[in-house]
RNA sequence: GCUGAGGUGGCGGAGCGGUCAAACGCACGAGACUGUAAAUCUCGCGUCCGAAAGGGCUACUCAGGUUCGAAUCCUGACCUCAGCA
Protein backbone atom coordinates (compact mmCIF):
# COMPACT_ATOMS: atom_id res chain seq x y z
CA UNK A 1 0.00 0.00 0.00
CA UNK A 2 0.80 3.81 -0.73
CA UNK A 3 2.27 5.19 2.40
CA UNK A 4 1.54 8.76 3.65
CA UNK A 5 3.48 10.11 6.73
CA UNK A 6 1.62 13.00 8.53
CA UNK A 7 3.54 15.68 10.91
CA UNK A 8 0.97 17.32 12.73
CA UNK A 9 1.08 19.28 16.37
CA UNK A 10 -0.12 22.76 17.63
CA UNK A 11 2.00 25.41 16.33
CA UNK A 12 5.78 26.58 17.01
CA UNK A 13 7.00 23.56 17.71
CA UNK A 14 9.24 22.99 14.67
CA UNK A 15 6.98 20.67 12.53
CA UNK A 16 8.25 21.99 8.82
CA UNK A 17 11.74 21.45 10.01
CA UNK A 18 11.62 18.20 11.25
CA UNK A 19 9.97 17.48 8.04
CA UNK A 20 12.51 18.61 5.86
CA UNK A 21 14.71 16.41 7.20
CA UNK A 22 12.81 13.91 6.94
CA UNK A 23 12.15 14.34 3.36
CA UNK A 24 15.74 14.40 2.89
CA UNK A 25 16.24 10.95 4.53
CA UNK A 26 13.32 9.14 3.18
CA UNK A 27 13.35 10.82 -0.71
CA UNK A 28 9.98 12.80 0.40
CA UNK A 29 8.13 16.13 -0.83
CA UNK A 30 6.29 17.82 1.63
CA UNK A 31 2.35 18.83 1.13
CA UNK A 32 1.76 21.66 4.07
CA UNK A 33 -1.78 21.62 5.69
CA UNK A 34 -2.04 24.91 6.83
CA UNK A 35 -5.07 26.93 6.15
CA UNK A 36 -2.99 29.93 6.16
CA UNK A 37 -0.52 29.42 4.03
CA UNK A 38 -2.48 28.90 1.18
CA UNK A 39 -2.45 32.62 0.91
CA UNK A 40 -0.48 34.36 -1.09
CA UNK A 41 0.84 37.17 0.06
CA UNK A 42 0.55 35.91 3.62
CA UNK A 43 4.19 35.08 3.58
CA UNK A 44 5.68 36.43 6.96
CA UNK A 45 2.67 36.14 9.75
CA UNK A 46 2.03 32.60 8.28
CA UNK A 47 5.39 31.45 8.95
CA UNK A 48 6.03 30.27 5.39
CA UNK A 49 10.00 30.47 6.08
CA UNK A 50 10.72 30.54 2.29
CA UNK A 51 14.78 30.98 1.35
CA UNK A 52 14.96 35.05 0.10
CA UNK A 53 13.70 35.04 -3.66
CA UNK A 54 11.99 31.61 -3.45
CA UNK A 55 9.73 30.98 -6.73
CA UNK A 56 7.15 29.54 -7.04
CA UNK A 57 7.76 26.47 -9.79
CA UNK A 58 5.44 24.09 -11.46
CA UNK A 59 5.54 20.59 -12.09
CA UNK A 60 3.20 19.20 -15.57
CA UNK A 61 0.40 20.73 -13.47
CA UNK A 62 -0.08 24.36 -14.18
CA UNK A 63 -2.83 24.75 -11.14
CA UNK A 64 -0.95 23.80 -8.54
CA UNK A 65 3.26 24.99 -7.56
CA UNK A 66 5.89 24.31 -5.03
CA UNK A 67 8.80 25.68 -3.15
CA UNK A 68 12.04 24.57 -2.57
CA UNK A 69 13.51 24.71 1.00
CA UNK A 70 17.07 22.99 0.88
CA UNK A 71 15.97 21.16 -1.62
CA UNK A 72 13.10 19.86 -0.54
CA UNK A 73 9.99 20.34 -2.60
CA UNK A 74 7.05 22.00 -0.15
CA UNK A 75 3.48 22.03 -2.11
CA UNK A 76 0.54 23.88 -0.59
CA UNK A 77 1.55 27.35 0.11
CA UNK A 78 0.04 30.03 -2.40
CA UNK A 79 -3.20 27.90 -3.57
CA UNK A 80 -5.42 30.80 -3.27
CA UNK A 81 -5.57 35.17 -4.04
CA UNK A 82 -5.85 36.56 -0.97
CA UNK A 83 -8.86 38.18 -1.68
CA UNK A 84 -11.04 34.71 -1.98
CA UNK A 85 -11.98 33.08 0.21
CA UNK A 86 -11.01 29.34 0.78
CA UNK A 87 -12.25 26.33 2.11
CA UNK A 88 -11.62 22.37 3.20
CA UNK A 89 -12.89 21.13 -0.08
CA UNK A 90 -10.91 23.27 -2.31
CA UNK A 91 -7.60 22.04 -0.41
CA UNK A 92 -8.97 18.15 -0.27
CA UNK A 93 -9.24 18.67 -3.92
CA UNK A 94 -5.29 20.02 -4.63
CA UNK A 95 -3.95 17.64 -1.65
CA UNK A 96 -5.77 14.82 -3.20
CA UNK A 97 -4.00 15.24 -6.45
CA UNK A 98 -0.41 16.27 -5.27
CA UNK A 99 -0.40 13.03 -2.92
CA UNK A 100 -0.88 11.10 -5.64
CA UNK A 101 1.37 12.40 -8.06
CA UNK A 102 4.12 12.72 -5.70
CA UNK A 103 3.42 8.32 -4.97
CA UNK A 104 3.52 8.45 -8.41
CA UNK A 105 6.62 10.06 -9.21
CA UNK A 106 8.14 7.19 -6.22
CA UNK A 107 8.67 9.23 -3.13
CA UNK A 108 6.92 9.92 0.19
CA UNK A 109 4.51 12.35 0.10
CA UNK A 110 4.74 14.31 3.92
CA UNK A 111 1.73 16.23 5.47
CA UNK A 112 2.72 18.69 7.30
CA UNK A 113 0.48 21.29 9.48
CA UNK A 114 -1.65 22.36 11.64
CA UNK A 115 -4.80 22.89 10.67
CA UNK A 116 -6.31 19.78 12.00
CA UNK A 117 -9.45 19.44 9.92
CA UNK A 118 -7.41 19.07 7.13
CA UNK A 119 -5.41 16.44 7.99
CA UNK A 120 -8.18 14.88 8.92
CA UNK A 121 -10.06 15.47 6.07
CA UNK A 122 -7.19 14.32 3.97
CA UNK A 123 -6.67 10.61 5.81
CA UNK A 124 -10.31 9.89 6.47
CA UNK A 125 -12.77 12.03 3.79
CA UNK A 126 -15.31 14.66 4.17
CA UNK A 127 -18.50 13.06 2.59
CA UNK A 128 -20.40 16.33 2.33
CA UNK A 129 -17.31 18.29 0.96
CA UNK A 130 -18.86 18.02 -2.53
CA UNK A 131 -21.96 19.76 -1.50
CA UNK A 132 -21.12 23.55 -2.61
CA UNK A 133 -21.72 26.56 -0.92
CA UNK A 134 -24.88 28.79 -1.73
CA UNK A 135 -24.27 32.58 -2.09
CA UNK A 136 -27.86 32.92 -1.66
CA UNK A 137 -28.69 31.05 0.81
CA UNK A 138 -26.29 32.40 3.23
CA UNK A 139 -27.29 35.53 2.41
CA UNK A 140 -30.56 35.12 2.92
CA UNK A 141 -29.84 33.51 6.28
CA UNK A 142 -27.11 35.44 7.58
CA UNK A 143 -29.72 37.89 10.14
CA UNK A 144 -31.03 35.12 11.84
CA UNK A 145 -30.40 34.15 15.24
CA UNK A 146 -29.20 30.64 15.94
CA UNK A 147 -32.32 29.54 17.35
CA UNK A 148 -34.28 30.46 14.35
CA UNK A 149 -31.32 29.08 12.18
CA UNK A 150 -31.67 25.36 14.13
CA UNK A 151 -35.81 25.35 13.94
CA UNK A 152 -34.96 26.08 10.02
CA UNK A 153 -32.65 22.90 9.98
CA UNK A 154 -35.14 21.07 12.10
CA UNK A 155 -37.57 21.44 9.11
CA UNK A 156 -35.48 20.43 6.68
CA UNK A 157 -33.61 17.71 8.31
CA UNK A 158 -34.75 16.76 11.59
CA UNK A 159 -31.61 13.92 11.96
CA UNK A 160 -29.14 16.54 11.77
CA UNK A 161 -30.91 18.57 13.90
CA UNK A 162 -31.38 15.94 16.61
CA UNK A 163 -27.56 14.91 16.33
CA UNK A 164 -26.25 18.09 16.48
CA UNK A 165 -24.26 19.15 20.13
CA UNK A 166 -25.00 22.18 22.75
CA UNK A 167 -22.37 23.89 21.00
CA UNK A 168 -23.09 23.43 17.49
CA UNK A 169 -27.09 24.28 18.22
CA UNK A 170 -25.48 27.79 19.01
CA UNK A 171 -23.00 28.09 16.34
CA UNK A 172 -24.56 30.61 13.43
CA UNK A 173 -21.87 29.11 10.90
CA UNK A 174 -22.40 25.79 11.78
CA UNK A 175 -26.16 25.66 11.03
CA UNK A 176 -25.88 27.31 8.25
CA UNK A 177 -24.00 25.04 6.80
CA UNK A 178 -26.04 21.98 7.97
CA UNK A 179 -29.23 24.05 6.10
CA UNK A 180 -26.87 24.25 3.00
CA UNK A 181 -26.71 20.43 2.83
CA UNK A 182 -29.78 20.20 3.63
CA UNK A 183 -31.28 21.62 1.01
CA UNK A 184 -28.87 20.66 -0.99
CA UNK A 185 -29.98 17.24 -0.37
CA UNK A 186 -33.66 17.47 -0.91
CA UNK A 187 -32.86 18.72 -4.39
CA UNK A 188 -31.05 16.19 -5.36
CA UNK A 189 -33.37 13.39 -3.93
CA UNK A 190 -31.73 9.75 -3.41
CA UNK A 191 -28.35 10.90 -4.96
CA UNK A 192 -27.68 13.47 -2.49
CA UNK A 193 -28.15 10.47 0.23
CA UNK A 194 -25.42 8.65 -1.26
CA UNK A 195 -22.61 10.86 -0.78
CA UNK A 196 -19.83 9.02 -0.42
CA UNK A 197 -16.62 9.07 1.79
CA UNK A 198 -14.01 9.84 -0.70
CA UNK A 199 -11.20 8.35 0.91
CA UNK A 200 -7.72 7.83 0.15
CA UNK A 201 -6.29 4.39 0.67
CA UNK A 202 -3.12 4.95 2.12
CA UNK A 203 -1.15 3.57 5.12
CA UNK A 204 -0.70 6.18 7.19
CA UNK A 205 1.96 7.29 10.20
CA UNK A 206 1.01 10.41 12.19
CA UNK A 207 3.53 12.42 14.25
CA UNK A 208 2.69 14.55 16.58
CA UNK A 209 4.97 17.26 17.89
CA UNK A 210 4.57 18.32 21.36
CA UNK A 211 5.81 20.67 24.60
CA UNK A 212 5.03 22.12 27.43
CA UNK A 213 3.08 24.82 27.33
CA UNK A 214 5.00 27.01 28.78
CA UNK A 215 8.22 25.71 26.40
CA UNK A 216 5.39 26.90 23.65
CA UNK A 217 4.55 30.02 25.32
CA UNK A 218 8.21 31.11 25.07
CA UNK A 219 8.66 30.43 21.75
CA UNK A 220 5.72 32.58 20.43
CA UNK A 221 6.92 35.46 22.10
CA UNK A 222 9.97 34.74 20.38
CA UNK A 223 8.15 34.21 17.10
CA UNK A 224 6.00 37.08 17.33
CA UNK A 225 9.09 39.20 17.68
CA UNK A 226 10.72 37.71 14.89
CA UNK A 227 7.93 38.17 12.48
CA UNK A 228 7.21 41.92 13.33
CA UNK A 229 11.14 42.51 13.13
CA UNK A 230 10.82 40.81 9.58
CA UNK A 231 8.35 43.87 8.45
CA UNK A 232 4.90 42.03 9.00
CA UNK A 233 3.43 45.40 8.97
CA UNK A 234 4.84 46.65 5.20
CA UNK A 235 3.58 43.15 4.25
CA UNK A 236 0.32 43.82 5.54
CA UNK A 237 0.20 47.48 4.16
CA UNK A 238 1.03 45.93 0.85
CA UNK A 239 -1.36 43.61 0.99
CA UNK A 240 -4.01 46.46 1.51
CA UNK A 241 -2.62 48.45 -1.34
CA UNK A 242 -3.82 45.29 -3.38
CA UNK A 243 -7.06 45.67 -2.19
CA UNK A 244 -7.02 43.06 0.57
CA UNK A 245 -9.99 44.02 3.01
CA UNK A 246 -9.83 43.44 6.34
CA UNK A 247 -12.83 41.68 6.37
CA UNK A 248 -11.95 38.99 4.27
CA UNK A 249 -10.91 35.44 5.62
CA UNK A 250 -7.02 35.72 4.66
CA UNK A 251 -7.08 38.71 6.75
CA UNK A 252 -8.98 36.94 9.81
CA UNK A 253 -5.39 34.94 10.18
CA UNK A 254 -3.72 35.38 13.07
CA UNK A 255 -0.50 38.30 12.87
CA UNK A 256 -2.64 40.05 10.77
CA UNK A 257 -6.33 40.97 11.82
CA UNK A 258 -4.66 42.52 14.89
CA UNK A 259 -3.25 45.30 13.13
CA UNK A 260 -6.56 46.40 11.67
CA UNK A 261 -6.53 48.53 15.16
CA UNK A 262 -2.97 49.87 14.76
CA UNK A 263 -3.70 50.86 11.38
CA UNK A 264 -7.29 52.46 11.98
CA UNK A 265 -5.09 54.48 15.17
CA UNK A 266 -7.07 52.61 17.71
CA UNK A 267 -4.15 50.57 18.94
CA UNK A 268 0.06 51.04 19.35
CA UNK A 269 2.01 48.29 18.26
CA UNK A 270 3.03 47.22 21.34
CA UNK A 271 -0.36 46.85 22.61
CA UNK A 272 -1.17 44.73 19.07
CA UNK A 273 1.72 42.35 19.54
CA UNK A 274 0.49 41.68 23.15
CA UNK A 275 -3.12 40.55 21.78
CA UNK A 276 -1.44 39.01 18.75
CA UNK A 277 0.78 36.55 21.34
CA UNK A 278 -2.19 36.08 23.06
CA UNK A 279 -4.08 34.82 20.15
CA UNK A 280 -1.37 32.66 19.25
CA UNK A 281 -1.33 30.76 22.43
CA UNK A 282 -4.91 30.27 22.69
CA UNK A 283 -4.49 29.23 18.97
CA UNK A 284 -2.19 26.27 20.67
CA UNK A 285 -4.54 25.31 23.13
CA UNK A 286 -7.50 24.86 20.25
CA UNK A 287 -5.20 22.73 18.67
CA UNK A 288 -4.07 20.46 21.04
CA UNK A 289 -7.66 19.69 21.99
CA UNK A 290 -8.57 18.82 18.81
CA UNK A 291 -5.44 16.37 18.39
CA UNK A 292 -5.26 14.78 21.54
CA UNK A 293 -8.70 12.98 20.47
CA UNK A 294 -6.93 11.27 17.53
CA UNK A 295 -5.65 8.17 19.10
CA UNK A 296 -3.75 7.11 15.70
CA UNK A 297 -1.10 10.05 16.36
CA UNK A 298 2.37 8.91 17.51
CA UNK A 299 3.73 11.77 19.80
CA UNK A 300 7.37 13.02 20.53
CA UNK A 301 8.26 15.44 23.23
CA UNK A 302 10.56 18.20 21.47
CA UNK A 303 11.86 19.21 24.48
CA UNK A 304 13.47 15.94 24.53
CA UNK A 305 16.74 16.40 22.97
CA UNK A 306 16.91 13.30 20.78
CA UNK A 307 13.20 13.74 19.73
CA UNK A 308 14.43 13.29 15.94
CA UNK A 309 15.91 10.45 16.07
CA UNK A 310 13.24 8.84 18.12
CA UNK A 311 10.90 9.93 15.52
CA UNK A 312 13.22 8.87 12.70
CA UNK A 313 13.70 5.20 13.39
CA UNK A 314 10.07 4.90 14.11
CA UNK A 315 9.44 6.00 10.58
CA UNK A 316 11.94 4.14 9.20
CA UNK A 317 10.04 0.85 10.40
CA UNK A 318 7.41 2.38 9.03
CA UNK A 319 8.86 3.20 5.87
CA UNK A 320 10.48 -0.20 5.20
CA UNK A 321 7.78 -1.97 6.22
CA UNK A 322 6.52 -3.98 3.04
CA UNK A 323 3.03 -3.44 3.77
CA UNK A 324 0.27 -4.33 6.61
C1' G B 1 -2.28 73.40 51.22
C1' C B 2 -7.09 74.43 48.86
C1' U B 3 -11.00 72.84 45.40
C1' G B 4 -13.24 69.02 42.33
C1' A B 5 -13.59 63.69 40.88
C1' G B 6 -12.92 58.95 42.58
C1' G B 7 -11.47 54.15 45.13
C1' U B 8 -15.88 47.55 42.83
C1' G B 9 -13.49 40.53 41.37
C1' G B 10 -6.70 38.93 37.96
C1' C B 11 -7.63 43.56 34.75
C1' G B 12 -11.00 47.21 32.28
C1' G B 13 -15.72 48.72 33.61
C1' A B 14 -21.40 48.78 35.06
C1' G B 15 -24.33 49.10 39.35
C1' C B 16 -25.83 54.16 43.03
C1' G B 17 -30.83 51.37 49.24
C1' G B 18 -33.57 45.32 48.54
C1' U B 19 -34.42 41.03 42.67
C1' C B 20 -25.89 41.62 43.82
C1' A B 21 -21.29 36.83 44.47
C1' A B 22 -22.19 41.84 41.55
C1' A B 23 -24.07 43.45 33.99
C1' C B 24 -20.63 43.55 29.97
C1' G B 25 -15.73 43.01 27.97
C1' C B 26 -10.73 41.02 28.55
C1' A B 27 -7.63 37.37 30.68
C1' C B 28 -7.88 32.40 32.54
C1' G B 29 -9.74 27.02 32.65
C1' A B 30 -12.44 23.08 30.22
C1' G B 31 -14.67 21.54 25.72
C1' A B 32 -17.02 21.19 20.72
C1' C B 33 -15.81 20.90 15.70
C1' U B 34 -16.78 17.02 8.58
C1' G B 35 -16.91 23.55 2.60
C1' U B 36 -14.80 30.23 6.62
C1' A B 37 -11.18 25.58 11.14
C1' A B 38 -5.11 30.72 12.62
C1' A B 39 -12.27 30.48 11.68
C1' U B 40 -16.67 29.65 14.53
C1' C B 41 -19.17 28.06 18.84
C1' U B 42 -20.38 26.11 24.11
C1' C B 43 -19.64 25.81 29.35
C1' G B 44 -17.08 27.42 33.86
C1' C B 45 -14.60 31.34 36.45
C1' G B 46 -14.94 34.51 45.31
C1' U B 47 -14.95 30.37 48.59
C1' C B 48 -16.91 25.84 51.11
C1' C B 49 -20.51 21.48 51.08
C1' G B 50 -23.41 18.84 47.11
C1' A B 51 -23.92 14.41 41.49
C1' A B 52 -27.66 18.13 41.07
C1' A B 53 -31.32 21.17 42.85
C1' G B 54 -29.65 24.03 46.44
C1' G B 55 -27.29 25.81 50.74
C1' G B 56 -23.25 28.03 53.98
C1' C B 57 -19.31 31.60 54.54
C1' U B 58 -16.46 35.90 53.21
C1' A B 59 -16.82 40.06 49.87
C1' C B 60 -17.34 46.20 46.44
C1' U B 61 -10.12 50.59 50.28
C1' C B 62 -10.44 50.68 55.93
C1' A B 63 -13.14 52.00 60.61
C1' G B 64 -17.64 53.51 62.48
C1' G B 65 -22.92 55.00 61.79
C1' U B 66 -28.19 55.35 59.66
C1' U B 67 -31.72 51.51 58.09
C1' C B 68 -35.86 45.71 58.68
C1' G B 69 -32.00 45.79 54.73
C1' A B 70 -25.94 49.23 52.25
C1' A B 71 -21.34 48.17 46.86
C1' U B 72 -25.20 51.82 46.94
C1' C B 73 -26.87 56.97 52.27
C1' C B 74 -23.83 59.65 56.49
C1' U B 75 -18.98 60.52 59.33
C1' G B 76 -13.87 59.88 59.68
C1' A B 77 -9.14 57.75 57.99
C1' C B 78 -5.97 56.31 54.10
C1' C B 79 -4.92 56.42 48.96
C1' U B 80 -5.40 58.06 43.59
C1' C B 81 -6.32 61.52 39.79
C1' A B 82 -7.60 66.52 37.85
C1' G B 83 -7.73 71.98 38.69
C1' C B 84 -5.94 75.98 41.81
C1' A B 85 -2.01 77.56 44.76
Amino acid sequence: MNKLLVVCGPTSTGKTGLAISLAKKFNGEIVSADSRQVYKGLNIGTGKDLPKGAKLKYLWMKRFGYYEIKDVKIWGYDLADSRHSFSVSQYLKFAERIIADIIKRGKLPILVGGTGLYIKGVIDGISTAEVPKSGALRKSLEDKSPEELFENLAQIDSIKAAVMNVSDKKNPRRLVRAIEIAMWRVNHGSKGSEMKNKRIDLDVLQIGLAANEKYLNNKIEQRVSERFKEKLKNEIANLLKNHVDWEMQSMSSMGYGEWRDFFEGRKSEKEVIETWEKEEKKYVKRQITWFKKDGRIKWFDITNKDYPESVEKIVEKWHNRADA
